[in-house]
DNA sequence: GACCACAGTATGGTCAGACCATACCGAACC
DNA sequence: GGTTCGGTATGGTCTGACCATACTGTGGTC
């Protein structure tokens, strides 16, 4: 306490300064997704700063998708801006999950909060649902908890893209990917996948019926039926 | 075509390989918030990898607030795991929307979602209401639209927050922080702060009446009014 | 002219080694 | 006992080098 209110005169490392400049680029330049960055040796010569610091600042902006490298020569070559949120979000989930940081209770309480949400806009909206009716399909053929869980999965990523909001489908696949493993044990630890089949039925026949409400409704009951310990939220 | 099923021999680089054995480590060994990783250079000597490497990895992880580094000897020294899934996600979020890999309309979207979803959780689960009030009250003694946004931010996390998820706060957190700037011009493009005053009381009124439906509405032309261009969804 | 082989070169990926700033630790000293 | 001060472990940065990759352009060959 007491400090007179002095502050450690410098706080913000140097690979940071490299991140908000390269970002302030973005901004100002109205660069997009496909541009490139200038490559790591000029970038740090330009900054005066070392190429550990610019490579740093690169580790942090393709780990949020950002950026993707590609070595060797040419148009395609270097750093190049790409928008991949999902890939980013899927890793931060699953880190996160594994770390115990976050609860499996609340991953699936946000998952049951997009697909309510998603499925009703779906149904108001008449989405196109062949996408659905695939996944649909592609369960009756399964054999092992995997291969069911993967259509699953796309049932119900196919939802989420109905709604026409990508960042809602990022954070639903991302979702999904990151808890896959608690999916195929749920979907063991149920033996039957019968129950799981018949929601799905419902929430398609909801869905082109253009009732919002019954596949709210429909979803709700689906993701209890697959987590009976979690029905509280 | 016809490449025969073969594939290029080394496609995880270096500090990709880090990262796996590291986040191997942290499920394996059951680490979470408060653990310490070991200091860079005993793990680049562990590893067989250079320091570099290393260090890459940890900026990765650090940028998906998973570890927290810090610098100078002693317990709280060296990388700590960390569970900040919100600063990544605003991160995420704002570098997204500076690049226009992703829309206002869908950010926004997101939003509505959430509030809705827990504004109606939170008025049926009798929610405590005081942060809500609070932030409500600093809405009042706000001169500038900034200083608007910052209580309405407030208000609206408090709500998530409310719903006893941490990853729905987080996104949440997360949506209105990389969104600041929009939500800064939208009060100014309306002038008159009253509507969204009263909308807020509405929105108050309904949790603490423990009304979900009148809350979810009370949400929804909320948003309606602050911006009318996006009121599609 | 069309095609192909090969050297050139720009790019990211990795490494080794050094130095700095920071902050704790502990011994020596009052 | 308290204080001072050097030791040391940590992350942060820089330099310079080398490697693998993949395009580029040149020159030869048919």
């Amino acid at each position: 306490m007491g400090d007179g209110g002095w502050r450690p005169v410098k706080r913000t490392r140097t690979f940071e300064e490299v991140l908000t400049q390269i970002e302030r680029r973005i901004a100002e330049d109205g660069l997009t997704a496909g541009d490139r960055l200038p490559p790591e040796r000029r970038l740090a010569e330009q900054l005066g700063v070392s190429r550990s610091s610019v490579r740093e600042a690169m580790r942090v902006l393709e780990s949020l998708g950002v950026v993707s490298s590609q070595v060797g020569r040419g148009p395609d070559a270097g750093a190049v801006l790409t928008s991949r949120p999902e890939t980013a979000l899927t890793d931060l989930l699953r880190l996160h999950l594994g770390m115990a940081g976050l609860e499996l209770r609340e991953v699936i309480g946000t998952r049951h909060m997009i697909e309510h949400w998603a499925a009703s806009h779906a149904a108001s909206a008449g989405a196109d649902t062949s996408a659905l009716a695939a996944a649909l399909s592609g369960m009756d053929g399964a054999s092992t908890a995997e291969e069911f869980v993967e259509h699953d999965t796309a049932f119900h990523c196919a939802i989420a893209d109905a709604s026409g909001n990508r960042l809602v489908a990022a954070i639903m696949r991302s979702l999904r990917d990151s808890m896959r493993r608690y999916a195929v044990e749920a979907v063991e630890r149920l033996g039957d996948t019968a129950i799981l089949r018949a929601d799905h039925v419902r929430i398609l026949r909801a869905v082109e019926a253009g009732d919002a409400d019954e596949a709210a409704r429909a979803v709700t009951e689906h993701l209890a039926h697959a987590y009976p310990s979690l029905s509280g939220h």
